[in-house]
DNA sequence: TATATTGCGAGACTTGAAGTCTCGCAATCC
DNA sequence: GGATTGCGAGACTTCAAGTCTCGCAATATA
């Protein structure tokens, strides 16, 4: 139902435009900073035009955010895997919190900009947010029975690394102690 | 020290314009959202020029920064002191969370500004976030000795709320209920 | 009163990036 | 071979932020 329109008509989409845009976007938002990244530097330095960049992706915030949630799944979500299994929060916030504020600039931004645009607040949400909080109410599940105190705490965990993230304030691993001191131990 | 310039030489700065400015900025950003307001539509409405608004503040969004802590401190400090006298964590959530939800569009906009102006996150700081923050250290002082506790749940507490406003999710008396119980009881 | 100084409203102007449009060419389907 | 869709390139449009300029108003000092 998916793949019956596999093939139209027509040029199919460049896979390799598309990949050297996703790399371009991600390398630029580190290096120069997401101010300085703009569609027309990424299409240049990407070698495509612009028209092609904004043919797939509705804006150039959804290119980056696409682009950073490509490198996390990689980066972020692997080493988490074996705290999730074992329940381990402090594990999992020491895993999460450093390399949160690894791309905290881009985060920052990625929140900034979603707050002017509901189509990428929900992609926000989809692909950055949703996917890091169910594991850590696979965590809590085993601790807080309540799931609506449980979706508290969650907001709570996650919200305070975001505070902080936007108001330039520590997020390190003195946090990820704190925080998973906040959850009831398990039972 | 601070008033020995009180009378310098030509015409004094216009009290009149200034307020007309901060009144015209709030009401502006209530009734039609943070983005269709300009600095042409405030300094308009105002009878102000648009330079009279920028030799006071630095950008548009400082302006209504400071016409969102105006209002603030007779809504929303007011109400907040009996239960700060009294340390009632749940009294003063009740009385802060309805009241930042009921201002949660301009917030989360002057949020994502700041993210951009490193000027505009230090007065946000001083004017909103600060002067709230204080208060609910107040009242955890006696229920969580350590100061670095303290510290970080008075980010989980205002994280929450702040990560809720920015994600579209429900701000209400449940999470004030919520956010209460993660405080460990009063001794 | 005279002069220097600073603020005022009005509005023209500059800037810069986002997003759109157009062109001629390339890749694919039928 | 024709229809269709994507491509890179880059011109173009749009829009708001912030600056500049002008002539006038209000204050200080002399």
């Amino acid at each position: 139902m998916e793949k019956a329109e596999k093939r139209r008509p027509g040029r199919p989409r460049s896979e390799l435009s598309k990949n050297a845009i996703l790399d371009v976007a991600y390398w630029q938002v580190m290096e120069r900073g997401y101010a300085r990244v703009t569609a027309d530097s990424i299409a240049k330095a990407a070698g495509a035009g612009k028209q092609t960049l904004y043919r797939w992706w509705p804006s150039k915030a959804a290119v980056i955010l696409d682009a950073l949630a490509e490198k996390g799944r990689a980066r972020i979500d692997r080493p988490q895997e074996a705290a999730i299994r074992s329940g381990d929060l402090l594990g999992f916030l020491r895993a999460v919190i450093p390399a949160m504020a690894a791309v905290g600039p881009v985060l920052r931004h990625l929140m900034a900009e979603a707050q002017f645009d509901p189509k990428l607040r929900a992609m926000l949400r989809e692909r950055l947010i949703e996917p890091r909080r169910e594991p850590l109410r696979q965590i809590l599940a085993t601790r807080v029975a309540d799931a609506h105190k449980r979706e508290a705490l969650v907001s709570a965990i996650y919200g305070a690394i975001w505070y902080r993230l936007l108001l330039d304030e520590p997020v390190d691993e003195a946090l990820a102690v704190e925080l998973a001191a906040l959850a009831p131990p398990a039972r």
